[in-house]
This record gives structure tokens, C-alpha cells and sequence, in this order.
DNA sequence: CCCAGTCACTAGAGCGGTTTAGTAGTCGGG
DNA sequence: CCCGACTACTAAACCGCTCTAGTGACTGGG
């Protein structure tokens, strides 16, 4: 037998096909004895609802958006974004809730799917990542009317709900303890400089700097790639007075960086202490293994998920939801500076 | 206004709600000029199909399911993995076809996904991946009749399409570049040996030493993470007479493989020769640069991705496609075995 | 000049659910 | 005994689109 249909469960009771929808649906309308008949038919016609025409009569899609903007060969890279991934569906798969994930070049193609997701009632909500500085998505999604969580913050996400840690609090760990082993130069090899986190944390690095009394701190953005941060580390330890410590904005771009210091001959880390601004089997496997930011990234994808679930429950609801500050692992890619020349 | 629907397209062009979707769907039955003007009114609107509406119809449902069973948060420490899903994407987003992910604990929920996405017509076609040795899911997606692609091979899946590399071919040239490079103990740790690749591989190792006159060649099991693929190695040299070259069934467990060996004083190259039996950034990053298998993993996603289309589109069809055998790019990690004591 | 054939289009059924309005039947109170 | 309220259920509209059968106008051949 092809797929059964509630017209079909409705024959073989003997009841109407709004009985039928009643009592699958937990719906009040049908006395306990009938419902429990519909129920036990359903089951052995091994019935399921199609998801389509449930969709029609204008209830959820059962699916969720997520769309990245990179070139598409680039993601996957990072396993922060992987592990993201992971925490999302389980998250969304505990209510059965797909994820339709979707990765375009630009930011003008994301916008574009958006628009066409949402008017194609392909998706109940959205979630958005990677948000820049001025970011012209949020006031898209706003405008669409469809629900939808902000992965980053606080605050520039207008009416939008969020989830966020506190990159500042997080930076501002690292260098009082880069400061406390005894370190002075320290350098930040940052990420896009376009997004807000990249922002906070250079602004942290600076006021923590000025704080503590540190002369010669630096922010250096980069695009995030292992390249470019490979590139950036070969610049510092090239210079005459190079840093002690580097913070680097990824893991991906830590390794890299641990790379070139064993490639140039930098001792790790007696001459050049590292730390990773985001933690992942990365930064154990390498030897030294390095000191990281750690945060359960899964667990921050799970947190998404149900903010936005909730906020498609009940529109209109808005959230913003702090979750714990990441912690440094301190590994053995850290130690005081040595004692050298210029010191 | 709302979401205008066809409808209101035709009552604004003075057409039937047939003749509109005739226009919209380049199907004959109207006339140009009346088509030009539907398609005018219908971008004046901005007017887009609603999904489900259109599925329901019978139509295809527009994406195509991707079940992975695996402890989600273990997902995406693989780069294979990911680069897999960019190249995915890509193949599907050129057709406007969007991907349903999903994680899941084990293959018993996976084929439950199956049942249920099919039964659904939430999706129009299935990926498999990691395909076992005997594999249970292969008969329950014949019996669901929905068209799917299976990742591997070559053979052992049934009636369902395949897009697979030459695992066997690889295995031969790494081992035939190992032999002339003078190594003639090689250890080889692999992945988990229920699936079929693991297999191949193996039995590829095997074949080739004896055809070589290798006498200490071994493949030793793991599940594929690096905390075994860095145990292994550990166990592998602590042995008295231990192996000049190991070649590792991910670069995943091959980085942690080189973390070991730095951690235990094994110079790489100099004492230990390491092979990567896949590439990814991070082979590049590491220092020294691994030797490994290179292959387009990307294209691999975007072959599987247009197979998968091409047997929606003409159900009954069936494909089997080999992809170009992956190259080793040679890089740092591999030389010549030093004339040790017991070489 | 008539009829068959083609063209351009309309009307409406159907996809599989949800939901609303309506209808028997029962029950209790006055 | 009648009326109103409540229960359990039915019938049918509806969601937005596709697709088939049907219709009227026009064309061309005999």
C-alpha cells in the first residue's frame, strides 16, 4: 500500500477526516474510545503526516535556516563552526526540526536567500552568524517578519534575538594572565576587522593594555585564514623586537602560527608564548599543545537552537541570552618570557 | 501587501490561475505576449512559489537529505567532512535544491530518518556516507524506493548509485613511494575497520607488501579520533624495533600522530616518515608540512551532488562514477629512513 | 462554405492536511 | 416535557499550486 492519508485512517474507522486530524493531533473534539482507535490504525497503517500539506494550511515549515556567507571552500575549516553545527541540530532535532543549511559567496546572495526562503515558507526562522559592524541582514530579516536569533552581540541587532558571550570579559582573561607570567609585548592577530567580535576584542586588548600599563600591544587583523595568519606570525618574529606572547583570534590561525615559529626556528614556548582565542581538537593534538579560550561551542549551538524554537513558538518574544564566559585552558604553549636581550 | 499568490496574479493580469502558472513555468499553452506580461506582473509583485505548495501537488519537495550517524559532537573535527558539505552545497545550491542535514547517535536512528523524511516527501533523495562493511542501510533505502546516492565503493550497495575514488590505487602509491624511498617497516593506522574503506585499505597494505617483500607491515584499527590515532602512535613507538613510516588513515589522526612524535623526541622526518591518507589545511599548517593524499574533496561533494540530481530528475537510473584517483603531494614529512642500528 | 485541427485560454479537480461551521444526540434543570 | 447547554462528530472550505478536460475563436483545406 502506497502512502496512507488521513482520508484513508478515516475510511477504515468509519469517521471523518477532521475526527482523524483531532485525534492525532491531541486536539480536544473526539471522546478518549474513538481516539484511541484513529491512533491505533495510524499506527498500524504506519502513517505519517506530509509535510507539505501540513505546511499549506499555513502551520510551521519544521525547518530552520542557516545561511553562511564565505566561499564555499573555505568552510569547514573551522571547527568552531562545525562544532556550532553540531550543537544546532542537536538542538533543533529534539523538536524535529530540520536545519536547511546553505552557504553563498556574499553577504548580497545570504540576504537574497533570505528573502527567498522566507516568502517560499521554506523556513519557520533563521539563524544568523558572522555579524559585522554595521550590518545590513538584520534590518532584511527584520523586515521579512520572520523569526530569527543573532549568533553574537550584545546589542546592534535591533529587535532580533541573541545569544552571546562575552568576548570582552574573555580577552581581557588572557592578557592579565599573559601579564601576570610577565609578559609586555603582546601581539593580537585578529580576525575581519568588519566583525563586531573582532572589534570587542581589540578594543579590549587596547583598554586592558592602558590598564595594565603595557607599551607595545597590537592588534593585527587578518581574514581569518590560515594563510594570512601564518603570514602575520612571520612579520612579528621577524621584527627586531618581536613579541613574547601572541593571541591569536581562531585556533586554526594559532596552529598556523605555532608552525611558523617551529618553522623559524622560535622556540615554543620558551621564546614565543601562544594562546588561541577559540578552542578545538586542534589545539591539543599539535605538541606544544596550546593554551585556549575554551567555551562549549556545541553547547552554544544547542543554546541557539532552542532560543529560536522558543521565538518561533511565540512571536513576538524577545531574547537575549548571555551564555557563560569562556575559560582558558592553559596548556603548555605558555610561560613566562625568557630573559632576553631587549626584555 | 502580503504574499501574493497566483491567484492575485491572475485576477491583476486578467487571466486564469492556470495561464499563470502555464507563464511561470515555461510550459506551453499560453502565448508569448500573455507570458511576457505574467512574468512582468509576477516580478512587479514579487512573487515567489510557496514550497509546500507546490510539493504537495506531488511535485519534488526541493532538498535532499544528508543523515550522518555519528556522536554529533565529534562532527566536524573531520575536514573531510565539511569540505564534503561546501562541495555539497554547491552542486545542490546551482539547482536551487537545499540540503536536510541531520546528525544522529547510531545507524539505527539514521535509517529512522530515512523512513520518516520518505514517508514525509520532506526529501527528494538521500547521501550516504561511511558506508559499512555490511551495510543494513543500503536495503532500507532501496525498499523506501526514493532515489539515493552512496559515497564509496566501489560495489556493495545494492541498485543505489555511487560516486567513489580508487582507495586501493592510493594505497599502492603511497606504499610503492614509502619502498623507494628505502622505508621497509610501515605501520599503517587506520580507520574503523567496519567500514568499507578501512577495508580496502588494508587489504591494499597487505597485498603491496608482500609484492614489495615488506616483511614488518601492519595496520593497526582505530576509531578514526585523534585521541587513538595519537595512542597508536604512541604504542607504535615505543616498540623496540619500531616503524621507519606510518601513514594514517585521516590528517586528522596524522597531526596528532607528528604531536606525539614531537612529544617524544622522534625527529620528522629524520626518524619517522608520516603519510597523511587525506588532505586538508591542516597538513599544511603544521610544522613540518605533511606528506599526503590529496584529493578534490570539494569536487568529490559537487560530483555526488549532480549524480544525486541527475537520478531524481530520471528516476530508475543508476550511476556509478569513479573519481580521479587521489595524488600525494609530497611534502615534508617523509625522507629517506636514517641508517639506524637495527635498519 | 463547412468541418477538422490548432491555439490560447478557462474551469475546476486534486494534493493532504487543518479548521470552522454546523448537526445530531444526550443530559440536566425547571 | 421542553429547552438550553454540552459532547462527539461530520461536512466542507481552505491553503497555493499543478494539471487535465473542456471551450471558444480562428485557420486552412477540400
Amino acid at each position: 500500500m502506497a502512502r496512507p492519508t488521513i482520508e484513508d485512517i478515516a475510511r477504515r474507522v468509519g469517521v471523518s477526516k477532521g475526527a482523524v486530524s483531532f485525534a492525532l493531533n491531541g486536539r480536544p473534539g473526539v471522546s478518549e474510545a474513538t481516539r484511541a482507535r484513529i491512533l491505533k490504525v495510524a499506527e498500524e497503517m504506519n502513517w505519517r503526516p506530509h509535510t507539505a500539506a501540513r505546511a499549506l494550511g499555513g502551520a510551521r515549515a519544521g525547518a530552520v535556516g542557516l545561511v553562511i556567507a564565505r566561499p564555499a571552500r573555505t568552510l569547514g575549516v573551522e571547527p568552531f563552526f562545525a562544532q556550532l553545527l553540531s550543537g544546532l541540530q542537536a538542538g533543533l532535532s529534539a523538536h524535529s526540526v530540520a536545519l536547511e543549511l546553505l552557504v553563498v559567496e556574499d553577504t548580497e546572495a545570504e540576504i537574497e536567500v533570505y528573502r527567498r526562503w522566507a516568502s517560499e515558507h521554506r523556513v519557520d526562522g533563521f539563524i544568523l552568524v558572522d555579524l559585522k559592524v554595521r550590518d545590513t541582514r538584520v534590518d532584511v530579516v527584520e523586515g521579512l517578519g520572520v523569526p530569527a536569533v543573532v549568533l553574537g552581540g550584545p546589542g546592534r541587532h535591533g529587535s532580533l534575538s541573541s545569544v552571546w558571550a562575552d568576548d570582552r570579559e574573555a580577552m581581557l582573561s588572557i592578557v592579565d594572565y599573559l601579564a601576570a607570567l610577565g609578559h609586555r609585548r603582546i601581539a593580537h592577530v585578529a580576525g575581519l576587522p568588519a566583525f563586531q567580535h573582532t572589534q570587542r576584542r581589540m578594543r579590549a586588548l587596547r583598554d586592558s593594555a592602558r590598564r595594565l600599563g603595557l607599551a607595545e600591544v597590537s592588534s593585527l587583523p587578518t581574514d581569518f585564514s590560515d594563510a594570512e595568519g601564518a603570514a602575520t606570525t612571520r612579520m612579528l618574529l621577524s621584527r627586531p623586537r618581536r613579541p613574547t606572547a601572541i593571541v591569536y583570534d581562531s585556533d586554526l590561525m594559532a596552529v598556523a602560527g605555532l608552525g611558523v615559529a617551529g618553522e623559524m626556528g622560535v622556540a615554543v614556548p620558551g621564546d614565543l608564548s601562544i594562546v588561541a582565542f577559540d578552542d578545538s581538537v586542534l589545539t591539543r593534538i599539535v605538541h606544544p599543545a596550546l593554551t585556549a579560550l575554551t567555551r562549549d561551542t556545541f553547547a552554544l549551538g544547542t543554546e541557539v537552537a532552542e532560543t529560536l524554537l522558543a521565538i518561533v513558538a511565540e512571536p513576538g518574544l524577545q531574547r537575549d541570552r548571555r551564555t557563560p564566559t569562556p575559560r582558558l585552558a592553559v596548556r603548555e604553549s605558555t610561560a613566562p618570557p625568557a630573559l632576553g636581550r631587549d626584555s
